[in-house]
DNA sequence: TGGACGATCCCCT
DNA sequence: GGGGATCGTCCAT
């Protein structure tokens, strides 16, 4: 199937965001084939007081001021990583975080790299696998390494999927964040068991 | 040069 | 539902 085009992700980060939703994430390691469906994102602006670009570019965020369609993969709390997709114009400073998929293929290799018994017996069995943004990465085997690879590359790229009709889509308020709550920028898919589950903030009554 | 903290996850109660 | 793990980054001394 077709890699997203760059035009796509040059788009309104908020539009980028919600057009994620359906896609699928495509991973080529060690000669496997990893695929996940985007089932939950949320977007991350320039003027945010939560994102990682709001204070100017660092060594550590220049990534997520260059040219959109780039991985940002970050580390945080000492053991995890965390994949954005970065959204505009090199310069911009924003993102799309990947906070969850549905396992499309290669679900073995998946529950290797997550360290996960066939039984599933760690967490509650198969939604356990990728249904949270660290998860995610640990499941794709998405490191250190793969920050500002290029998704029009060969290793890490993302092409149609299913679409989402709108009155599927969900939007809420960003999960773990202590600025800018009141930003409804996270969007998923509504009725997911593969969305996070972690204690949700409420999500708009529409 | 040091200390506070983080876009999380897991295990325990 | 709560806390510990664990370390790179950033900003304030």
């Amino acid at each position: 199937m077709q890699k997203l085009p760059r035009t796509f992700y040059l788009r309104p980060t908020l539009q980028v965001a919600r057009d994620l939703l359906g896609k699928h994430f495509i991973r080529i390691h060690r000669g496997i084939t990893l695929i996940g469906k985007i089932v939950e994102v949320e977007a991350y602006g320039r003027d945010d007081p939560a994102s990682h670009s709001y204070r100017g570019k660092t060594k550590r965020n220049e990534v997520m001021f260059g040219e959109g369609g780039h991985l940002y993969v970050y580390f945080t709390y000492g053991m995890h990583f965390c994949a954005n997709v970065v959204i505009g114009p090199e310069g911009k400073g924003e993102a799309v975080l990947i906070r969850a998929v549905e396992p499309i293929e290669g679900v073995e290799v998946m529950r290797e790299n997550r360290c996960i018994g066939a039984t599933g017996k760690r967490g509650n069995g198969e939604g356990n696998l990728t249904n949270g943004p660290a998860k995610f990465c640990q499941a794709f085997a998405i490191g250190r390494r793969e920050n500002g690879a290029d998704l029009l590359g060969d290793e890490i790229f993302i092409v149609e999927g299913d679409a989402i009709p709108a009155r599927m889509i969900g939007r809420s308020s960003r999960i773990g964040i202590r600025n800018g709550v009141v930003k409804q920028w996270r969007f998923f898919v509504k009725g997911s068991k593969w969305v996070s589950k972690t204690k949700r903030p409420p999500s708009r009554p529409d």
